[in-house]
RNA sequence: GGAAAGUUGCCAGAGUGGUCGAAUGGGACGGUCUCGAAAACCGUUGUACGGGUAACUGUACCGAGGGUUCGAAUCCCUCACUUUCCGCCA
């Protein structure tokens, strides 16, 4: 969330800014406002009082040892009102701080200068893109024929021993699988990521600190009895490490990646655009993660955009960078770079990863700080990307690399898998 | 799943009702000494919110939440977690 500070100081110019996320901002910054206003009284007002309070408990102990028994009494009756008007003060205080949070959860992050505006995904602007566009032999098949016709992927099979979304790979298909993980996870270690391998369950502090609840309860699996969630994605766990945490401002930037299943209930979806491997309530990922000095976080959105571009290089498929409009952004997002690539059966454009800097949006929340060399304690900068997301990139391998003679596995890929083509 | 013991600052660890944001030791940082280093000595070393231009100052925080009390790290209750032993187990 952003911090009070920020929207107290700056306030015009945050509803102006709010305005390109098509959120409308004026009532309820109005109402933020007001609230930290009457807490910042009410704080004083209580301070007062406990000081009052603490002064009095003070002399009453004094008075005790002193054997004074009588003129300590005396100050006890004191403090029966007093006592009363703490009480009050302090609720008062609490419930403000639970409003302000209440309304200040519910405003998204401000977007980057550089966000175009935009209501839309068409209005998402077209950063540069690259690779050749296949020409499909006469006949060309969708990824999910090809998945049974080579008999790689059984979605049926997986709507029998879980539902609709848990595909079963099988073979080189499962093989493709494991190697585009390890291939992945390589290419981050060698860019200086750490590797980590955390939970894929998270407790409900570990869902608020990263923003999926309390406005996104419903996209995650929720496992009742313990209370955990299944992770939508390694994003949650891995940036929650940093939770409550004061870094050293030379361990910045700090690179992690890691791989996990992800699970997503994506309720309210259907139709050609989920099917096959398009969508899907289980799949694998590699993401990779930063928390970065505020005043380095652009450049390493650079760079970890860049890095994702060569991962499509190298896996030759033809993609596209898209600077998400004010509109198509997520709530938590200042800047994001969305990659597709081209599914050439399909004929569509698939997104594989998304890039974005939540600046410190998401520390606040995380409350993830980080001491400079000033000795003063600020809030870091988070940033996180897919590196990659496992089904569409197959997807697009697959329908892209179709030939007469079986599906080509492009060279970089051929170490891992230990096959080049699928037959 | 059963039993017991714990949870205090960067770390270790003392503190069982008042002057305790918290002894002591270690670490880190700064200084003295030194050609330099080590040792020794001296000093500094939490977070959040409020007031103040600032120096500074008020309040809260000793796992979390509640209670008792004029006053709680300390007493009581609930919960979470950790460790050890037993059971079960990839």
């Amino acid at each position: 969330m952003l911090t009070l500070k920020y929207i107290t100081e700056n306030t015009p110019e945050v509803i102006t800014r709010l305005a390109k996320k098509n959120f409308r901002a004026d009532e309820i910054i109005a109402q933020v406002v007001e609230l930290d206003k009457q807490r910042k009284q009410t704080q004083t007002a209580a301070d007062n009082a406990l000081s009052q309070s603490n002064a009095l408990s003070k002399e009453i102990g004094m008075l005790f040892k002193q054997g004074k028994t009588e003129e300590a009494n005396a100050v006890k009756e004191k403090t029966v009102e007093l006592k009363e008007a703490i009480r009050e003060l302090t609720e008062k205080q609490t419930s403000l701080e639970l409003q302000l949070n209440d309304l200040l959860v519910q405003i998204p992050n401000l977007p980057h200068d550089s966000v175009p505006a935009g209501k839309h995904a068409e209005d998402n602007v077209i950063e540069r893109s690259g690779g050749v566009m296949p020409q499909l032999p006469e006949g060309a098949l969708p990824h999910w024929e090809l998945a049974k016709k080579y008999d790689l992927i059984d979605f049926e099979l997986g709507v029998k021993i879980s539902g609709a979304g848990f595909p079963v790979y099988k073979g080189n298909g499962a093989r493709l699988q494991r190697a585009l993980i390890n291939f992945f996870l390589d290419q981050a270690r060698e860019a200086g990521y750490l590797e980590v391998q955390p939970p894929y369950v998270v407790n409900a502090a570990s869902g608020y600190g990263t923003g999926q609840l309390p406005d996104k309860e419903g996209q995650m699996y929720h496992a009742t009895v313990d209370d955990l969630y299944l992770i939508p994605t390694a994003e949650v766990p891995v940036t929650n490490i940093y939770r409550d945490v004061i870094l050293n401002e030379n361990e910045l930037p700090i690179k992690n990646t890691a791989y996990s299943a992800c699970f997503r209930r994506e309720a309210g979806s259907y139709g050609k655009d989920v099917r096959g491997l398009n969508r899907l309530h289980q799949f694998d990922k590699v993401e990779i993660v930063q928390i970065q000095h505020p005043e380095k976080s652009y450049e390493s959105l650079t760079e970890m955009v860049s890095y994702v571009q060569t991962l499509v290089e190298k896996l030759e498929l033809p993609w596209r960078i898209l600077r998400l409009c004010g509109g198509d952004m997520s709530f938590t997002s200042a800047l994001t770079f969305d990659f597709e690539v081209w599914s050439a059966a399909q004929e569509r454009w698939l997104e594989v990863s998304s890039v974005s800097n939540f600046e410190s949006y998401q520390a606040n929340r995380l409350k993830c700080r980080f001491k400079g060399n000033d000795k003063k304690t600020q809030l870091c900068h988070t940033l996180n990307g897919s590196a990659l997301a496992l089904p569409r990139i197959v997807a697009a391998l697959l329908e892209n690399n179709q030939t007469p003679e079986g599906i080509k596995i492009p060279a970089a890929l051929v170490p891992y898998t230990g096959f080049d083509v699928i037959s």
